[in-house]
DNA sequence: CCACTTTCTTATCTTTTGTTAACGTTTCCT
DNA sequence: AGGAAACGTTAACAAAAGATAAGAAAGTGG
């Protein structure tokens, strides 16, 4: 796929949040990079900060954190996701997670500076504060269920909802990644997958 | 405490996100309204749309959902803390979640309708944007705190961090609620603090 | 001030999950 | 193609959490 194309794909995507003119588009679109991810490559890594933020064209990532020298799943970006280490590139600070190109990946890019360029530029400044606020928004009411699961739910119940509608990450992702997201181990959801599938036991 | 005292320190507070001169706090504040709850009065039910924002000026609110007719509470909101159902807010959809005053609540609060009507009056939308936009952000970093909790740490992890950390809540929360926050059930809870507190077992 | 509710702990028992390891299969890499 | 790594299942055991009930302590509201 060739850059143009991608911009195209990322500027009809973003007619969800906002629709920038002709003028306004091509100021946005200078602040944009395109970045390519090779399979296994990082995106971020935990002690550096993630001073971008990303939106995938093509390809899958995962996030995970190293605990006890084990890989940690917590979540997964897909086709026409935002993907950044949200923290990290809010306060600056190092983040703790690892984001990972699952797939070969092709990425559209702006860098915290760009953003606070486009955020200084009066003819970008307010539909670029909208947008932030949207997708911002948007990922709020992710987090809401997400933690709501956890608190409500048992794991057999998080893993039948995400059977019923999470079909892309049950489709695309290993097994024992989808265990850490659900916040149990591997070996646990093969048992519940039994117990669910088979009716056995 | 009179409204006016209330109004003051909501402006004050805001200078985190914003700082208002005189002639837009006077049109912002136009929008503003005084909301006193008692003590076990509800600023959100289920089934309802929650279509305000407030922010907490004095008072302490939990909020729970019902599950298999038991109350879970999944999270609390303290003094000069913003008080919504995120996501019936933003979706103008009815909620899940109840939220009840602990203690008598002042609030200050504003309607999706003012909210409206201050992002299409050119002398706030930029500022109410941002107001947003950082208001926004600043709850993913909240919820992404949260559910790394859950995915990367055990009960007892979870609670022992709260140690440290959430004196608030530790202060000012009966236990059982506090369980549930940290996803276990009180009787679990109490079990972790025997371990933890007095190294028995 | 007293009855009533709420809260917390503890005990017992059941269920679930974690841990570790083994095994077969599939996928990956060169 | 062939060896290595990754993946999913299962088993056995240990550890933890859920469910239920009982009782003590603390707080609440007439």
């Amino acid at each position: 796929m060739d850059a143009s194309t991608a911009l195209n794909i990322y500027r009809e995507q973003l007619k969800k949040y906002i629709d920038f003119n002709e003028a306004e588009w091509i100021i946005f679109s200078q602040h944009l990079s395109i970045n390519q991810l090779k399979k296994k490559q990082y995106f971020s890594e935990p002690g550096k900060v993630c001073d971008k933020v990303a939106f995938m064209i093509k390809g899958t990532v995962r996030y995970y954190h190293i605990k006890d020298g084990q890989e940690i799943t917590g979540y997964f970006s897909f086709e026409n996701e935002f993907v950044t280490s949200y923290k990290s590139f809010l306060t600056g600070l190092p983040g703790l997670t690892y984001i990972q190109a699952l797939e070969d990946c092709l990425l559209i890019t702006f860098t915290h500076r760009d953003l606070d360029q486009m955020l200084a530029n009066p003819m970008l400044a307010y539909k670029v504060e909208k947008f932030g606020r949207l997708v911002a928004e948007e990922t709020i009411i992710c987090y809401e269920d997400r933690v709501a699961s956890f608190i409500t739910q048992t794991p057999e119940e998080r893993y039948l909802q995400l059977y019923n509608t999470g079909k892309d990450i049950l489709r695309r992702m290993p097994q024992h990644y989808i265990a850490n997201y659900l916040g149990i181990t591997p070996v646990s959801l093969s048992r519940i997958r039994r117990r669910v599938l088979t009716g056995v036991k």
